[in-house]
DNA sequence: ATGACAATCAGAGATTGA
């Protein structure tokens, strides 16, 4: 991880992600999270709820700004701010004709302020087959936007459920997902080709150790044992991992009350 | 080899997820 301190006049900006599985079934997971963990921005995944059913009374009595871009039952993406937020835009540009709710970004008002986008990205099975070629195409837009956000050479960030394993580290039993669609070749590489356009992913930036993962299957005691998946991710703009001090994992949550298959994963910014 | 688990919509069981 970056090894130069903040910058002390700076306030640390603590943003988060995470995949709830559904606003209605984490109506006290999440808060009871949010008030442990008190991130500045949650970028929310899965709410599974129309705009007008989600909860948001619940966030903004704790000083939240809420913008949520939801559909019926499935998918569904929202931002939770304590700094106000500006410009926001929903759906990922490029298909006007996908209608599923993936994608929101909003800029964050802190003393830098920070793009910040929040992602669903497609599962993607059975592959190959026409989900599988969703998940590429999504992608394909999901580059495009990416370059977008370089060129403008400010802090921006893209957080979310990423559903890809980048490497085989990022698996209990990297074998065991040879064929899936989190971790066939084409998606690791389309991954790598954002990556690599200049984007910094947090974690790895923070943290080399193995058996560190964010999703773990309800099935078969999967948490217990450890067998997990690392799928949710922060890909940072070169401006933005200037700011980076730290980026960790909330596994704690797994073990809560009804939790989700998903914990939250945090960066801290100098910013 | 299969199912195991959870959530949603609907009002049973199919669909989706990872």
């Amino acid at each position: 991880m970056p090894r130069r301190p903040a910058r002390a006049t700076l306030t640390p900006m603590k943003i988060a992600t995470f995949n709830i599985n559904g606003i209605k079934a984490r109506i006290n997971a999440l808060p009871d999270w949010l008030d442990e963990a008190q991130p500045d921005v949650a970028l929310l995944q899965e709410i599974k709820s129309v705009d007008e059913a989600f909860p948001r009374e619940i966030f903004e009595d704790r000083g939240y700004q809420v913008e949520t871009h939801g559909q019926k039952g499935f998918n569904g993406v929202a931002i939770l701010s304590k700094l106000p937020l500006e410009d926001v835009t929903r759906g990922l540009p490029g298909d006007d004709t996908d209608e599923q709710a993936r994608w929101i970004e909003a800029t964050v008002m802190g003393e830098v302020p920070v793009r910040v986008c929040g992602l669903y990205l497609p599962n993607g099975n059975p592959a190959p087959g026409p989900k599988y070629d969703y998940k590429l195409s999504w992608m394909k837009r999901l580059e495009t936007r990416a370059n977008q956000l370089l060129s403008l050479e400010e802090p921006a960030l893209m957080a979310g459920d990423y559903n890809v394993i980048p490497s085989a580290i990022d698996a209990a039993r990297p074998d065991a997902w040879r064929d899936d669609a989190l971790f066939r070749p084409e998606t690791r590489e389309a991954f790598r080709r954002i990556v690599n356009l200049g984007f910094t992913e947090a974690f790895r930036a923070c943290n080399q150790l193995p058996e560190q993962y964010s999703f773990w299957d309800y099935q078969a005691g999967a948490f217990q044992r450890n067998d997990g998946i690392r799928i949710d991710h922060f890909l940072l703009t070169p401006q933005c991992a200037d700011l980076l001090t730290d980026c960790q994992i909330d596994a704690f949550a797994r073990a809560r009350e009804k939790p989700s298959d998903h914990v939250p994963v945090w960066v801290d910014l100098a910013a």
